[in-house]
RNA sequence: GGCCCCAUGGUCAAGUGGUCUAAGACACCGCCCUUUCACGGCGGUAACCCGGGUUCGAAUCCCGGUGGGGUCACCA
């Protein structure tokens, strides 16, 4: 069998979009799980809209998800060069002898014009398609009209009357009829091709075996078929993979929230955790797995096992996922990864001491769904007062053993060093012994006298993690909160 | 509008004519664990779009309808 050579080909016209590191990822998954080979091509043909940022955005993006590629920009290749607009001069061979053969030919209507056309078309309830008028026009007629200064553009014949097939590896033979096609543009006036037609020439010269993309290219695939035909080339594996939807079951756009792989990275989603979602959106493995590493999708990964229909991005489900990853992560992958959040909410300089900091991301890891939420959890520790937050906190403290718990817990917290959970916990054990007092009367009112809430990370965190000055100083404030002298020792 | 794709719980989805009184996961609810919350464990609510066929038998096959999506560019 021939080896497996696949290729993502994005337009560098902006972020990568969550549907394009899907595809992206499924190429890649074949490729690896055959030891293929994977292809990264740059699609520029849009002069105005590509830019060298968006490239450079979506190779980054691709690279923090582990997408790596074999050949391609970046890295050359046998069949380089891998951007298009390095490669109109292959274009333009590709046409010229479509032009000589008969099966493309000039077209000099204006923008103006072909609307008209459609517009008339349309009132006229007909499908608005290209009519073909230049096809008829006399070499005195091209003449003039290029005297004009008019630029023609270059478009395929399609041929009239005929079946294509798309043989799509996920849907089945899909058909279209010729004659719902108009003939097409192939290259632009101002000479560089267009997409159906370098995709057809890079795809073809650069030996791509399947081609898995979104949806959205089934109906351009007839098109390209044809292309194929005519250049005399052998049409590669079609696989088209269904739409990723919004929550409202429309395209995912902007409006539904963060499209793009790199505002989950700034928030904080592990890149592991976003391959396990984007794999399980549109693809269900053979079991009831639902964790996979990169290598156990390699393993897994079938096209036979891709669903036909479009899938709904579920943001909770990223976020369970996101979590569980976080939670199995050794933590100090963790801590160097929350480091950022920390320091830009000013809580912490990045030069504490790095088991000091542990004990903050360990006391707080499970609570999240993304990096950026630590923040939120650990502003307790940073305060720099931490009054009760609510009335039921507030009732709390009022009760009437308080001042002989916190009395209880300031001698203790002079004698004891308090830097680890150990001594945490043999203190928090000592201070109900000394209080005879249920656990229930001891932890919550030191709970919020030193945060505030009647919520939040054990209290064996909480210890060390403040440490000697800001435990007293916190039991001090709450004995002033109750407006009680605290009792000499 | 023409063409094309799709249709199982709120979401992702398993299921390819009988073993479906339909799996699993997320979310939701309850219980347990826990001297808080969360994590974790256990359990629960909840679905085959509608109508016709074919068949002894249909979530599974066929046709129609409905709904959703894509595409009809000198965008990709």
């Amino acid at each position: 069998m021939e080896r497996v050579r696949v290729r993502f080909a994005p337009s560098p016209t902006g972020p990568l979009h969550i549907g394009g590191a899907r595809s992206a990822l499924f190429n890649w998954l074949l490729a690896r799980k055959y030891n293929g080979t994977m292809v990264v091509r740059i699609e520029d043909t849009d002069l105005e809209r590509s830019s060298p940022e968006s490239e450079k955005n979506i190779l980054d993006s691709l690279r923090w998800l582990g997408i790596d590629w074999d050949e391609g920009v970046e890295k050359g290749g046998p069949y380089g060069p891998y951007r298009q607009t390095e490669r109109v001069e292959i274009y333009r061979e590709y046409a010229q002898r479509l032009l000589a053969e008969g099966k493309a030919y000039y077209c000099y209507c204006t923008e103006e014009e072909l609307e008209a056309e459609r517009q008339a078309l349309l009132a006229r309830g007909e499908m608005p398609r290209y009519t073909g008028r230049c096809l008829r026009l006399t070499v005195a007629e091209k003449r003039r009209l290029e005297a004009e200064g008019r630029r023609p553009a270059l478009r395929f014949r399609v041929p009239p009357g005929r079946v294509v097939t798309v043989e799509d590896l996920v849907r089945g033979p899909v058909r279209f009829e010729t004659d719902g096609i108009g003939d097409f543009v192939i290259v632009k006036s101002d000479g560089i091709p267009t997409y159906n037609f370098a995709v057809v020439i890079d795809d073809a010269l650069m030996k791509i075996t399947h081609v898995i993309r979104g949806e959205e290219h089934l109906s351009n695939t007839p098109r390209q078929l044809l292309l194929y035909e005519a250049l005399g080339f052998t049409p590669p594996r079609f696989a088209h993979v269904s739409l990723i939807l919004g929550q409202d079951r429309t395209k995912m756009s902007k409006r539904h929230g963060a499209t793009s792989v790199e505002q989950y990275r700034r928030m904080g989603y592990l890149p592991e955790a976003l391959i396990n979602f984007l794999a399980l959106l549109g693809w269900a493995p053979e079991g009831e797995k639902e964790i996979f590493s990169r290598e156990e999708l390699i393993q897994e990964f079938s096209l036979d096992r891709v669903a036909k229909n479009p899938a709904v991005f579920d943001l909770e489900k990223l976020n369970w996922l996101n979590g569980y990853y976080i939670r199995q992560a050794p933590l100090a992958k963790i801590r160097e990864l929350a480091v950022p959040y920390l320091r830009e909410a000013g809580y912490i300089t990045g030069q504490e001491n790095p088991a000091w900091l542990d004990l903050v991301v360990q006391s707080v890891r499970e609570y999240l769904t993304c990096l950026a939420e630590i923040t939120q959890h650990v502003g307790i520790y940073f305060a720099p007062q931490v009054p009760p937050a609510d009335e039921e906190a507030a009732n709390v403290l009022r009760g009437e053993q308080v001042p002989q718990v916190l009395t209880a817990f300031s001698r203790l917290v002079e004698e004891r060093d308090i830097t680890t959970v150990e001594e945490a916990k043999a203190v928090l054990k000592d201070l109900t012994r000394m209080t005879r007092l249920g656990g229930k009367q001891v932890y919550l009112p030191l709970r919020v006298a030193l945060t505030g809430r009647t919520r939040g990370p054990e209290l064996y965190y909480i210890l060390p993690i403040l440490g000697r000055e800001k435990l007293k100083q916190r039991v001090e404030a709450a004995f002033a909160w109750l407006g009680v002298e605290k009792p000499a020792p």
